[in-house]
DNA sequence: AGCACA
């Protein structure tokens, strides 16, 4: 029934070496207590991230949003220390998520901690602000208008950091209120609804998750590069993904397009997965346009 | 939409 038979190293890794953080990586995050989570499936629900963070120690509260873009859905986890958030963080960041689809946790400091909920902790906090919900939920509330009552995160005076590309990938953003629509991170969107998808198994014929005629490669192929993006910023990111081996970028005339090769096909699945749309400092427009590549690198 | 390297 299900792909058991042939998961790779698959949910074993809970911790993985790719995901070794300095302790201060970025000083205008250091007194953060909240998480950044994305790399969340589009079935995600607000238990799901409960059940995980919340028996680390030092757990506070968490909050799940869907954020109405794409598929996207992204989390906030509130510790009550800085350093608890970093353990919590560094243990459970590239954690597979949903084995059959490949996706992976991506953690990271938030730009600033998420206020307290008011009354009580118990309560799954949600923002959901999807107006179609055709994954993953059997009720349909279509008519259903975004809530936006919780959380207005705003004292944080920490905006832009775009200083050194110290790893600089996008991180989530917090003011759902705010107009402003360039701060989405890793974008996972990609899966066309089929007319009736159901968020789990795909009855596909078997095969590609994203790509849509490309067949599963161990190769990228990464579009929608802004002009000024770099080989480095590219690594950047990239090297963050498990099994990423060779980059290659290229630009032939107008924009720049690059070659990202993995170990094996599931990496190239999974970094597909979770870097679908990151913007990065040098993107324009929708962020990183990512596809299987028709032909494997080739190295020598 | 844009897919090279040998």
């Amino acid at each position: 029934m299900s792909l058991s038979h042939r998961l790779p190293h698959a949910a074993a890794a809970a911790v993985d070496p790719y995901y070794v953080y300095a302790p201060h990586p970025d000083p205008q995050r250091q007194g953060v207590l909240t998480l950044f989570v994305a790399g969340l499936p589009d079935d995600v629900k607000p238990r799901e991230i409960h059940n995980l963070f919340s028996h680390r120690p030092a757990f506070d509260h968490c909050l799940l949003e869907y954020t109405g873009r794409a598929n996207q859905v992204v989390a906030f986890v509130t510790f009550f220390t800085h350093e608890a958030a970093l353990s919590a963080m560094t243990s459970l960041n590239g954690t597979i998520f949903d084995p059959e689809t490949g996706y992976r946790l991506h953690i990271e400091l938030a730009k600033s901690t998420s206020r307290r909920p008011r009354g009580g902790g118990e309560v799954y906090r949600v923002i959901d602000k999807r107006t179609n919900k055709t994954e993953g939920n059997a009720d349909e509330n279509v008519g259903d208008e975004v809530d936006e009552e919780v959380w207005g995160g705003d004292e944080d005076g920490a905006n832009d950091d775009n200083g050194d590309g110290e790893s600089d990938e996008p991180s989530g953003t917090e003011n759902e209120n705010s107009s402003d629509k360039n701060e989405l991170p890793a974008d996972q969107s990609d899966q066309p609804r089929h007319k009736k998808q159901n968020g789990k198994s795909l009855s596909n014929d078997g095969r590609d998750k994203s790509s849509n005629d490309i067949p599963p490669c161990s190769t990228l192929f990464i579009a929608n590069l802004g002009d000024t993006c770099t080989k480095d910023e590219l690594n950047e990111v990239l090297s963050k993904e498990p099994g990423f081996d060779v980059l290659k970028m290229r630009r032939r005339g107008g924009m720049p397009v690059a070659f990202a090769d993995f170990t094996d096909i599931e990496s190239s699945t999974a970094a597909m997965n979770s870097l679908q749309g990151t913007v990065l400092a040098s993107s324009d427009s929708d962020g990183l346009h990512i596809e299987y590549a028709r032909s494997k690198m080739r190295k020598s």
